[in-house]
RNA sequence: GCCGGGGUGGUGGAAUGGCAGACACGAAGGUCUCAAAAACCUUUGGAGAUUACACUCCGUGGGGGUUCGACUCCCCCUCCCGGCACCA
């Protein structure tokens, strides 16, 4: 009795057992920590890391983060140094909602979910270099993206300006766009305001051709290339100058179609265009009567909330402003109206309408009763006057009413007219970009506090940072800094005069620590929480030494993640951000020799190798990770351009047809999972349950399916193998499916190689005996899913070392034919069989007639019959007649 | 409205232009058992046919096209999902 207890006991799959002790193992051992400084095959496998919320990892985490850990196994036993840093997101406005709904501190919040996180993290058996991790919130991570801050303050690429930004009046905080949904707020959904603040920005728009020319070159798959390209969205045109009817004045409008520029009959202007301003300031002298008709409307358009301009649709309103702009083609007088439908912040702000080939325009001029012009005429022929806004033509046809225009297609039109605006000299080719600049500040108090600080003496003196450390030409005042090329850090006379009294925060001063301050909460007010705190923002102005304020505004989270997987390879340089050439380290006065060692020898890690996250993140987070790693670049702090030389785009996990959320209250908790069937069947199992790139609604009907194979798995390898022979049968299958599944890695088809896994072991359960060589491939080729079941029958079968680190088997290409023509068989024309053949044999009819008769497929049919003629179609298939 | 992605059994999903439905879940039947669970075996797209699963027909949202051959490529339509949305 005890011994058959005994016995059966030693052949129980025990996940739990084996788990912990191969986690501690691996650990002990190092095997996923790469030396940094020496590697040969560097591979940097990255993972998005995580924001970490408090209900801890939930199963969506899970299925991203051991499907990439698979990815960096496999590569690891292709013989890659693969390093697979890990760490969490933790600043942002997330873990503060979270802090304040759970009546919890942000920073004690974050010290339960980092140990949670971390505890879970653990537990899926993925390979992390567990020395590198980083939290963005620790002040020896932030300290850096202060100094990236500076570094972009100090390159021209920064400048604080007021700024029209989502207010919800409930919540009493400035919202990202993202949070507001259809114009509520998305927590308490009441509407949101907007309001002009102080706001930071950075200059990515002096980047966005070079983002954009770069796309191209971008190993990423076109989905996200293309996403980049239609956020940055270059549009070209032309800046047309039109002459105000008496005055002094021009506008300047921007247009992708000049060429029915013979029909537009009206500009309008954004409610804060210039010329609107100067009118209300009284610099352009109008009747007090139409100033005030024009304040009456800005007052509604301001006072209009996002919900009711939506609600209104696409309903046009608008004022006159009594002037009128000649057009420069026709002489015609062109009224100039304002109306809230111009965006300021594309083009110049003003627009120059087109009724009979914009619908937009159409709208505005019938409900205004401006004139409409037909100048195009579309495939239908049709040259009636436009009445109706089917009518309006957009897209193609040919020019007519506009004079040397008259007959060309639009396309050519256009060109036609640029040439002639250039030439007249009252037109400008110009780009025109959907991109804006980075609005980086957050009246928020979970985030590295802005590393600034303002002088009200200096600014009174016009003094800034830049005035004192450069110097400055009367008209353009260019800012000149290694690297960065003039033209990009070009500021404008507006953007540096806002510079005034502004000077970072010293090197040797750095960390600005944030305070763990008591009421941390958003104010409402439009400044942050930190605002409150004499002890934190009064400070001494590192000019003149006078009294001056310190920045109260933290940073966009988005800033932390925009440069981390650089700072993964330097967790343990205290006073080197990254790895970077010998030369830039120069720059760190306080880096010790050994820390600007190891920060160049670590250069061969960068770019990133391959990096694996969330498609919701293909525009804002990789193009700021991208315009980052440019500015560095250009700063001469790296070497190259663009951060990621591969990304790849993940599915997510859905539950129920929705994103998990705890409020919806359809969250996976993988624990009980794990707890249940072990790791390795779970991280199977998330790996089966779809393509890698699709995610998926989550469902366990199958987890059992699964735990049955892997256990079916462990019983069979468990068992000496034997000494006898392949069969040639069994040899096949086994390259075959070495081939197959070899290429499925390659591609993260993660779905399909377990399939050929359980193929295989279908066949090799009805095999007599499994031999050596069987079962170790075996094992290596499960190994990056069940690692810890691989590692244990590993060392079972007399493995050498970690399997992890075991080369990956060789697909040995002698038993299958590669390079193949497909002999199609037809009887009576209709296809019976088809069957392969060398493509250096496709010409010899002996051989195909040779192959048919031995192919298993085709002989049922060639039994008895006669090849009566090969037909050999070049390029395409061979016909084999009957 | 614009830009993406997609539509294959009861379900998740496989198929370099070459035997559609791999692999798995579920279901049905069976073996073992006093019984159940577990495990194992068989069947499983639909319709039909035969002494014969050694047969035939239909079938990848709908319609056309290219091809010896189309789930796959091209055009039109339709439905679903995601993103952006008055961008001149």
């Amino acid at each position: 009795m005890k011994k058959t207890e005994a016995k059966s006991k030693k052949n129980t799959y025990d996940p739990k057992a084996i788990t912990l002790k191969w986690q501690s193992i691996w650990e002990k051992d190092g095997v996923y920590q790469p030396d940094l400084s020496s590697a040969k095959k560097p591979f940097f496998n990255l993972m998005m890391f995580p924001y970490p919320s408090a209900e801890g990892l939930h199963i969506g985490g899970i299925y991203t983060f051991t499907g990439v850990d698979a990815y960096g196994r496999f590569k690891r036993m292709q013989g890659y140094d693969v390093f697979e840093p890990m760490g969490l997101d933790g600043f942002g406005i997330h873990s503060e909602n979270h802090a304040i709904k759970t009546h919890t501190h942000p920073i004690e919040h974050a010290e339960r979910t980092e140990k949670n996180f971390y505890r879970q993290l653990r537990e899926t058996g993925n390979a992390y270099a567990w020395e590198n991790k980083l939290e963005t919130y620790d002040p020896g991570y932030y300290r850096w993206t202060q100094w990236l801050f500076i570094e972009l303050f100090k390159a021209g690429l920064a400048y604080k300006k007021e700024s029209p930004v989502n207010f919800c009046p409930s919540c009493k905080t400035v919202l990202a766009d993202e949070q507001v949904i259809d114009g509520a707020c998305e927590r308490c959904s009441s509407e949101v305001e907007k309001r002009n603040l102080e706001q930071w920005f950075f200059k990515i728009t002096s980047y966005a051709d070079r983002l954009l020319g770069n796309v191209k070159d971008l190993n990423w798959t076109d989905k996200v290339k293309l996403a980049q390209k239609n956020w940055i969205g270059k549009k070209t045109g032309i800046n047309i100058s039109y002459k105000i009817t008496d005055t002094q004045e021009s506008l300047t409008v921007f247009t992708t179609r000049p060429d029915t520029n013979f029909g537009a009959t009206f500009i309008a202007l954004a409610p804060e265009h210039p010329f609107v301003t100067q009118l209300l300031d009284g610099k352009i002298t109008t009747s007090s009567e139409k100033r005030k008709e024009i304040e009456n409307y800005l007052k509604d358009v301001q006072n209009k909330s996002s919900i009711e301009r939506m609600s209104a649709g696409r309903a046009k309103s608008g004022v006159f402003t009594g002037f009128y702009a000649e057009n420069s083609l026709t002489n015609y007088q062109m009224p100039i109206w304002i109306s809230d439908f111009v965006l300021l912040d594309f083009g110049t702000g003003a627009l120059v309408g087109v009724p009979a080939h914009d619908k937009r325009d159409f709208e505005f001029a019938t409900k205004f009763g401006l004139e409409i012009k037909r100048v195009v005429v579309g495939k239908d022929g049709d040259t009636s006057p436009i009445t109706s806004i089917e009518q309006v033509q957009e897209e193609a046809g040919n020019m007519i009413n506009s004079g040397f225009l008259d007959g060309v297609d639009i396309h050519k039109a256009t060109e036609k007219i640029m040439d002639h605006m250039e030439e007249k000299g009252y037109g400008e080719r110009v780009s025109s970009y959907h991109l804006r600049d980075w609005l980086i500040s957050r009246q928020r108090y979970w985030g590295p506090p802005i590393p600034m600080i303002y002088c009200e003496s200096c600014a009174e003196e016009k003094k800034s940072w830049f005035t004192e450390n450069r110097h400055f030409g009367d008209s353009v005042r260019s800012v000149e800094y290694s690297g960065i090329d003039s033209g990009q850090a070009r500021m404008t006379n507006e953007e540096y005069w806002i510079s005034a009294g502004w000077y970072p925060v010293p090197d040797e001063q750095l960390p600005v620590v944030l305070p763990h301050i008591e009421d941390y909460k958003p104010m409402g007010t439009g400044k942050a929480p930190l605002a409150n705190y004499p002890d934190f923002y009064e400070v001494k102005c590192p000019h003149c030494g006078k009294p001056a304020t310190r920045e109260t505004d933290v940073s966009d989270t988005f800033l932390d993640s925009a440069w981390y997987f650089l700072r993964y390879l330097a967790t343990d340089l205290k006073n080197i951000p990254f790895p970077m050439a010998k030369e830039a380290t120069e720059k760190f006065p306080a880096a010790a020799n050994e820390e600007k060692e190891a920060a160049s020898e670590r250069t061969s890690w960068l770019p990133v190798t391959m990096y694996i996250g969330g498609a919701e993140h293909s525009v804002l987070h990789l193009l700021y990770a991208r315009f980052t790693t440019m500015v560095l670049h250009d700063l001469g702090y790296l070497s190259f351009e663009e951060p990621f030389s591969k990304f790849y785009a993940h599915g997510l996990i859905i539950k129920d047809g929705a994103k998990m959320s705890k409020s919806k209250g359809n969250v996976i908790n993988p624990d009980e999972y794990i707890a249940k069937y072990g790791v390795d069947t779970v991280r199977l199992y998330l790996r089966f349950l779809g393509p890698f790139s699709q995610g998926g609604d989550f469902r366990d009907s199958g987890i059992e399916g699964m735990h049955r194979f892997v256990k079916r798995v462990w019983f069979l390898l468990e068992s000496p193998a034997s000494n006898t022979e392949l069969s040639p049968e069994a040899k096949r299958i086994m390259h075959q499916t070495i081939k197959g599944i070899t290429e499925d890695m390659e591609a993260l088809r993660f779905n399909t190689a377990i399939a050929k896994l359980m193929t295989w072991y279908n066949s090799l359960a009805k095999q007599p005996s499994i031999t050596k060589e069987e079962s170790q491939n075996y094992l290596k080729l499960i190994a990056p899913f069940a690692p810890h079941l691989a590692e244990e029958l590993w060392e079972k079968s007399g493995g050498k070392g970690s399997i992890h680190v075991s080369p990956w088997p060789v697909y040995h290409p002698t038993f299958i034919i590669e390079h193949t023509v497909t002999i199609a068989v037809q009887i009576n024309g209709k296809l019976r069989a088809t069957f392969a053949v060398p493509s250096d044999k496709a010409q010899d009819k002996a051989l195909i007639e040779k192959t048919a008769r031995e192919d298993v497929n085709v002989i049922k049919f060639l039994e008895g019959k006669e090849i009566r003629k090969v037909i050999v179609i070049p390029g395409k298939v061979v016909n084999v007649v009957i």
